[in-house]
DNA sequence: ACAATGATTGGCT
DNA sequence: GCCAATCATTGTC
């Protein structure tokens, strides 16, 4: 196949950093995931950062604890957790062992294998114009879509079966910044990050 | 032990 | 705009 964006995998190095700039650079970026044989794959638009030191809306601000281990485990693989007893939202682990921190991919543009998405999505594959505006365009939405629930949570994003390329430039101009989306606690956080009048941005 | 809450979504008014 | 779905975790009695 031939791509228009680099399919390098993004090294270990990349998710070692502070959690705000993982975040800000995962823009652009292309989620893999690879599903019997097959390449799923979208360009990262919009995410936000959640750190254990300050920000009482992450799940690792309390103790270690079974559900938010993973957040404990250092930079470079999957943290997936289950929200309001029905979906599945996915992270990005950022930082050294017990940074505690965590990129949330709240939406991403859908590149290959769409199809598939939306037949993970609403179980068919027919891509109708207003269905795949919303097959990804939310954290639990991209989930599904990519067949992500708790068997990926902990994996390796250096592995084939999930794992992110360097994908598409993104310029400083074409990011927005602000407060993250449905938190009661440090609302007062810019770490939001998306990319300017994409169309999957969920907000 | 029991009640409330949540990094959401989809259906209905 | 309102609200139910559904469960792990947390708060209260």
């Amino acid at each position: 196949m031939n791509f228009s964006f680099s399919t390098n995998k993004l090294p270990q190095e990349f998710y070692s950093r502070h959690v705000t700039d993982v975040a800000k650079d995962l823009l652009g970026k292309v989620l893999c995931r690879t599903v019997s044989g097959q390449i799923l794959s979208g360009k990262i638009v919009e995410v936000e950062a959640y750190s254990k030191d300050g920000d009482e809306a992450s799940h690792s601000f309390k103790e270690k604890n079974k559900r938010n281990s993973i957040m404990f485990e250092g930079g470079g693989i999957l943290y997936v957790y289950l929200i309001y007893g029905i979906h599945f939202c996915m992270n990005i682990v950022t930082g050294d062992k017990n940074s505690g921190c965590a990129v949330l991919v709240r939406a991403v543009e859908p590149l290959t294998n769409i199809d598939i998405m939306m037949k993970n999505r609403f179980g068919e594959a027919l891509p109708n114009d207003k269905s795949l505006a919303h097959a990804t365009n939310g954290p639990a939405k991209l989930c599904k879509a990519f067949n992500v629930d708790l068997a990926q949570n902990g994996i390796s994003l250096l592995s084939s079966e999930i794992y992110l390329t360097e994908g598409f430039e993104v310029s400083e101009d074409e990011i927005g910044n602000s407060k993250r989306v449905g938190i009661s606690k440090s609302k007062e956080l810019d770490w939001r990050f998306y990319l300017k009048g994409n169309r999957f941005v969920s907000k």
